[in-house]
DNA sequence: TGGAGTGTGTACTGATCGGTAACGTTTGTG
DNA sequence: CACAAACGTTACCGATCAGTACACACTCCA
């Protein structure tokens, strides 16, 4: 079997993305940065848009999958791993190539709501917080949906105070909050 | 005195570059969507970019004076206007003009933090957090730093999932989030 | 009255945009 | 070995990008 190249521009398409933005990414400086023609891509893809939907496809499976694992191999009981998605967004705020999140970006790229990165890139979201959901019901018996949009919303804005902030350590502080908070819906 | 074709420019500018985004609009569509000509832009400002620059400071202008008066109007306490904060972020969030934040976008638009724009946005952010410690001064005497930074990361957080996310009311959520916060620091 | 300053409209620049065509080379497989 | 699919290179397409040049109209003030 040959190497898969549509892997490879999807795999390397997402840095350059990722880095550059979307629309401040043209095809030939994908072309440079990539190292794979122009041909090559078009012979796997459509049109630039299908490109920047599969490399957030890929983003959005690394990163859950990413941030799932971490939180069970940093946490045993349920409350725990709630807690250790902020210890998670730290290690990632502390990544040399941390540029806050692709899905954020692409949604202020492509406004329109009805647009499909913006729609994949509100999927994304919803996927996350089904799982805190599974979670946070073994955490807390009422509302345990309440909870949830409000670690949601915890996670988001420490991701943007980590962008666009001047605090030190936003995941600490979001972390400290989501304590009280699931302190007071246990109570 | 001629009416101030600058101050013109900007308004409409601000209009558009919301609604559109800032790549994704050329010059060629700012001028169709103000109705102003090209020459009489580029009398004004040197580039695009002085041009975003000037939007985005009308922005902070505007959108700070509304957020400060609004709270002031709606509570008499500083415990009571650190609240009203997520019931303006209400009102925002259900105007049909509501697109997110600005500055959000624009820093995600351009990324690197030494860009003028980027580092606007940032300012921007830096400004309401200073509005919001000098209140919270008044609500608690520990902290109150760690608290604005928690409110702020509500607030951003709220307004992402007001673009992104499947919840119904982000700001009521994240305003029971604040009165949780707030009642543990002043416990 | 007559510039100076400010505005519009149109046409233009070179560069870059997303995307394609043609052609030769490599590579896996029958 | 032979063939076809996959790949790279190069050149190109029309459209759009940010920005400029030029001709002309209006208004203010000396």
């Amino acid at each position: 079997m040959r190497p898969n190249k549509r892997d490879e521009i999807v795999r390397k398409a997402l840095e350059v993305f990722y880095h550059n933005g979307f629309h401040a990414t043209g095809m030939d400086l994908l072309v440079k940065e990539t190292g794979i023609s122009k041909t090559s891509m078009y012979r796997h893809f459509r049109t630039k848009e299908d490109i920047i939907l599969a490399t957030l496809r890929l983003r959005d499976e690394n990163f859950r999958n990413w941030l799932y694992r971490r939180i069970e191999a940093m946490a045993d009981t349920p409350k725990e791993q709630l807690l250790a998605v902020f210890d998670a967004l730290e290690e990632w705020f502390a990544k040399p190539e941390f540029r806050g999140c692709m899905f954020i970006k692409a949604s202020a790229e492509f406004q329109e709501s009805d647009h499909p990165i913006h729609a994949q890139s509100a999927e994304h979201k919803r996927l996350l917080g089904d799982h805190f959901l599974k979670i946070a019901r073994f955490v807390i018996a009422r509302d345990p949906e309440e909870l949830t949009r409000q670690l949601m919303i915890l996670k988001e804005g420490a991701i943007i105070m980590a962008v666009m902030g001047h605090s030190d350590n936003p995941a600490r502080d979001a972390k400290s909050a989501a304590e009280t908070l699931i302190a007071a819906h246990s109570g």
